[in-house]
RNA sequence: GGAUGCUUAGCUCAGUUGGUUAGAGCACCUCGUUUACACCGAGGGGGUCGAGGGUUCGAAUCCUUCAGCAUCCACCA
C-alpha cells in the first residue's frame, strides 16, 4: 500500500516538475498575450494545509488552467500570511514542549525561533501545493513579513498618519488575559453559560448585574429617560457601598438603557463594558480600571485585589449578603464571549491601543462597490458588505505580539516619530505590532511591488480572480477593498469568488480541538490527487456550504479514481491497441456525426460553465460525455468499423483531455503524451471554443 | 433581536431564465465473465421536491405564512 502511495506521488511530482522546467506555469510580464490574473489568498502559517485550502486552491487552479488553455498569459501568484496571534500561539505551544518560553528566551532569540519555525512550515506548504499540482508561478511567491509587504505597510501607515487618521488612545478593546493582547469583534466566539443574575440594592435603587465583581469600577446608576418608575431619581446622588469603602454616585438617564431588563436600572462600569463604556463618554463618566491585563482585579477592589475574576465573583457573594446589598439571585443564562483561540473568557477593559479612523475609507470603498465593479459570487455578498461598510467601527490596528511589522514609531525623550528604521541613537521604536490584516489588506497591491511603481503592477492591478472563505470577508476582502480603493483609487479584484465551508456531518467546522478534520494527504494516497481534485468541485458551488465525512469523500475519490481508470482504458483501447493503419485525419460523414456533435455540445458547455464559474456542472458533463456517451456508446459501436472510426476516436479523446485537463491536469497531460501527433505538453494545446 | 442561506430518492447532493414521465454518485435488486475496462456493461426499484396558503394554462423553481437547521451581525448590565 505505502510503495503504491509513494508511486503515485512519484508520478504526479514527475509531471510537475516537467511543467516547471518547460516554464509552462511562470508568467511573462513581457508577454504579449492578454493577461489573466489570481491571486493566491496565503494560508496562515500555522501548520499544514487542510481540505478547506485544499478546496480553494484547486478552484483557482482549474481556472487557471483553462485560462491558460485559452491563450492567456496566467499569473497565478501564490503567498503566505504571517497569522500574527494563530502563529504566535502555535510557536508557543510548540517551545513550551521544548521547555522554552518567551521570557526566557527575549524578543529577539523568540523571532530566531520564528523564522526557523517557518521554515518548517514553508517545507509542508510547498509539497502540498505541488502535489496538488497548483500551477503557481512560484519565483513570485510573497510572504506578509518580505520586505516588499514591509515597504507597503509602512507606506500605508505613513500615508494614514500623515492625514491624521490614525490616532493612539486608551480605549475599551476585547482583551484575552491568555494571549496577552487586544482582539477584535471577529475574533470572539459566544458560548452559552448558565450563570447568575444578581440583584444589588444601590442606595434606595435595586439593580440586576451578572457581573458583581466590576463594583469596583462602577462610577454611576443609570435609568431609561422614559421609564416613569425612575424619574424622580435622576441627577440624585447617593452615598453607595462598595465593600472597599463607600463613594457618591449619581443617576443617570441614557437611551442605552433597557427598562425591561432586571429592574430597569443598571450600574455603570465603564473601564469594563462596551455599553458603559458609550454611556460614561456620553456623561463624562470617570474611568476606573479594577481588572488588570492578566484578568485579575486590581488594588482597588482593596482585599479582593489579585483575585481571578471568577474568584473575586465568589468571594463577593457572601460579603455582599452580608451587608444586605444582595437582595435576590436567579439563574441567568447568556452568552460569554470567549476568545476564538484559547477559549478564554475576554474581558473588556482598557488599554492604550492604536487605531485608523475608518469611516471616510469606507465611503469611498461603498461607492466602488455599488458601482457593481466587483463580481460577487455569490451576488448576495455584495449587499452583506456594504452593510458593514456601512456601520464600520474604527480599525484597533496593534496588538500586543512579537510576531509581525513592528509599529513604525519611535519615541526620544517627548519626540515621536514615524520611520521603518531607527532615527538614530537614543530612539526606541513602540513594542506592538500591527494588525495581520493591516498587512493582508494590501494584498492584492504589495504582492504587484505596490507603493513603487512598476511595469507589473500597472499591468496586473486590477486582479481578474480572487477567492475566498466567506468567514473573513471582513476582516480581509472588504478591508482589500476599502485599502486599495483608498490608495489606489480601483478596485482590488474583478472577481470575488466565495467557497462554501467543509463541515463535518453535524454542520460543524472543521477545527483541531474538535478533531473531525479529513487529512487532504490521505485522500490523496487513497484514491490520487485529480480524484481528491474532481471530489472537492462537488462542494465547488459559491456560498454553499458541503457537509463531508471520511466515508462520503472516500465514495466520491473512489468514484473519480474509478473514472481516471476508465479513461486510462478508453485511452488504452484508442492509442495501444489501435489498429494498423495510416490515419489520414478524414472524419466519415454519418456514423460519426452524433459523437462529434455531442463533443461540440459538451465544449460549448464546460466553456459556458468555466467562465461562470459553475465548476460543478462542467464537472459532471465532462464525467456523462467521457464515460456514458464517449466510452459506453460510441466506442462500443465503433469496435464494428474500428479503422474507419479511428480518427474519430483520437480526436474525441485528444478533444476530451483537452476540456478535462483543468480539473484533472495530471492523467491528462499522462495521457496526452501517449498521442503521435502533439504539442510539448497538454497546456500548449488550444481550448476548442472562445468564451462569450 | 436583525440579515442571509438551506430543507429534493436510504445517504451526499445537482437541478441554468417556471414548461413534456424530477436527475447524478453511492447503496439496493436482476442479468451478463463478448478480445479497453468487474475500479466493468445492460436493465430495474425507490421521491405527493420541509408544512400550509397563493399567483399561473402550468411551480422543486415566483409570492406569503409557519417549522426545523446553519451562518453572519447585534445584544448579553
Amino acid at each position: 500500500m505505502t510503495m503504491n502511495v509513494k508511486k503515485i506521488l512519484k508520478y504526479e511530482k514527475d509531471i510537475y516538475s516537467f511543467w516547471e522546467k518547460e516554464k509552462l506555469l511562470s508568467f511573462d510580464e513581457k508577454g504579449l498575450r492578454k493577461i489573466y490574473s489570481l491571486l493566491m489568498p496565503p494560508p496562515n502559517l500555522t501548520g499544514e494545509l487542510h481540505l478547506g485550502h485544499a478546496l480553494q486552491h484547486v478552484i483557482m487552479d482549474s481556472v487557471s488552467r483553462y485560462r491558460r488553455l485559452q491563450g492567456f498569459e496566467v499569473l497565478l501568484l501564490p503567498g503566505v500570511d504571517h497569522a500574527g496571534i494563530q502563529f504566535e500561539g502555535t510557536l508557543d505551544k510548540k517551545l513550551t514542549k521544548d521547555g522554552k518560553s518567551k521570557r526566557s528566551l527575549g524578543r529577539e532569540k523568540w523571532l530566531e525561533e520564528a523564522w526557523k519555525f517557518r521554515e518548517e512550515i514553508y517545507k509542508s506548504f510547498h509539497e502540498t501545493w505541488k502535489v496538488f499540482g497548483i500551477s503557481a508561478d512560484w519565483s513570485r511567491e510573497v510572504f506578509t513579513l518580505d520586505d516588499r509587504p514591509k515597504q507597503a505597510v509602512f507606506y500605508q501607515f505613513k500615508a494614514f498618519w500623515d492625514k491624521g487618521l490614525i490616532y493612539k488612545g486608551p480605549y475599551i478593546v476585547q482583551w484575552c488575559p491568555k494571549c496577552n493582547t487586544a482582539i477584535e469583534d471577529v475574533e470572539m466566539e459566544y458560548q452559552e453559560r448558565k450563570e447568575k443574575l444578581y440583584y444589588l440594592k444601590y442606595g434606595p435603587l435595586t439593580l440586576a448585574t451578572a457581573r458583581p465583581e466590576t463594583k469596583f469600577g462602577d462610577t454611576a446608576m443609570a435609568v431609561n429617560p422614559k421609564d416613569k418608575r425612575y424619574k424622580e431619581y435622576v441627577g440624585q446622588e447617593f452615598e453607595i457601598n462598595t465593600l472597599a469603602g463607600s463613594k457618591k454616585m449619581r443617576v443617570i438617564a441614557d437611551e442605552a438603557v433597557d427598562p425591561n431588563f432586571g429592574t430597569g436600572v443598571i450600574k455603570v462600569t465603564p473601564g469594563h463594558d462596551f455599553t458603559d463604556y458609550e454611556i460614561g463618554k456620553r456623561h463624562n463618566l470617570p474611568i476606573i480600571q479594577v481588572i488588570n491585563k492578566e484578568g485579575r482585579l486590581t488594588e482597588l477592589a482593596g482585599k479582593f485585589a489579585g483575585m481571578k475574576v471568577l474568584e473575586a465573583r465568589e468571594a463577593i457573594i457572601p460579603e455582599l449578603k452580608m451587608e444586605g446589598i444582595l437582595v435576590k439571585e436567579e439563574d441567568y443564562i447568556h452568552n460569554v464571549s470567549v476568545c476564538e483561540r484559547c477559549k478564554t473568557v475576554v474581558e473588556p477593559l482598557i488599554s492604550e491601543e492604536w487605531f485608523v479612523k475608518m469611516g471616510d475609507i469606507a465611503k469611498e470603498a461603498i461607492k466602488a462597490v455599488n458601482k457593481d465593479l466587483i463580481n460577487f459570487l455569490p451576488k448576495n455578498y455584495k449587499k452583506i458588505l456594504i452593510e458593514w461598510m456601512n456601520e464600520i467601527h474604527d480599525w484597533c490596528i496593534s496588538r500586543s505580539l512579537w510576531w509581525g511589522h513592528r509599529i513604525p514609531v519611535w519615541y526620544k525623550d517627548n519626540e515621536k516619530k514615524v520611520a521603518l528604521e531607527s532615527p538614530g541613537a537614543g530612539w526606541k521604536q513602540d513594542e506592538q505590532v500591527l494588525d495581520t490584516w493591516f498587512s493582508s489588506g494590501l494584498w492584492p497591491m504589495s504582492t504587484l511591488g505596490w507603493p513603487n511603481k512598476n511595469e507589473l503592477f500597472a499591468k496586473v492591478f486590477p486582479w481578474d480572480f480572487e477567492i475566498s472563505a466567506p468567514e473573513i470577508k471582513y476582516l480581509w476582502i472588504a478591508r482589500m477593498i476599502m485599502l486599495s480603493i483608498y490608495f489606489t483609487g480601483k478596485i482590488p479584484f474583478k472577481t470575488m469568488f466565495f467557497h462554501g465551508m467543509l463541515r463535518d456531518m453535524e454542520g460543524r467546522k472543521f477545527s483541531k480541538s474538535l478533531g473531525n478534520g479529513i487529512e487532504p494527504q490521505y485522500l490523496i494516497s487513497s484514491w490520487g490527487v485529480d480524484a481528491t481534485r474532481m471530489a472537492l468541485y462537488t462542494y465547488s458551488i459559491p456560498g454553499r456550504d458541503g457537509r463531508v465525512s471520511k466515508s462520503i469523500l472516500d465514495e466520491r475519490g473512489k468514484n473519480f479514481r474509478n473514472f481516471a481508470t476508465k479513461i486510462r482504458n478508453v485511452s488504452r483501447f484508442i492509442l495501444e491497441l489501435k489498429p494498423d493503419f495510416s490515419p489520414n485525419g478524414d472524419f466519415k460523414a454519418g456514423e460519426d456525426d452524433w459523437i462529434m456533435a455531442e463533443l461540440e455540445n459538451l465544449s460549448r458547455k464546460v466553456t459556458k460553465y468555466l467562465d461562470n464559474l459553475e465548476l460543478h456542472l462542467a464537472v459532471d458533463e465532462l464525467y456523462e460525455f467521457i464515460w456514458h456517451k464517449f466510452a459506453d456508446k460510441y466506442i462500443e459501436e465503433s469496435k464494428e468499423r474500428r479503422v474507419e472510426a479511428q480518427p474519430t476516436l483520437e480526436y474525441v479523446l485528444k478533444q476530451s483531455l483537452i476540456l478535462l485537463h483543468p480539473f484533472m491536469p495530471f492523467l491528462t497531460e499522462e495521457i496526452y503524451q501517449q498521442f503521435e501527433v502533439k504539442k510539448k505538453s497538454i497546456l500548449l494545446e488550444d481550448w476548442p471554443i472562445a468564451s462569450k
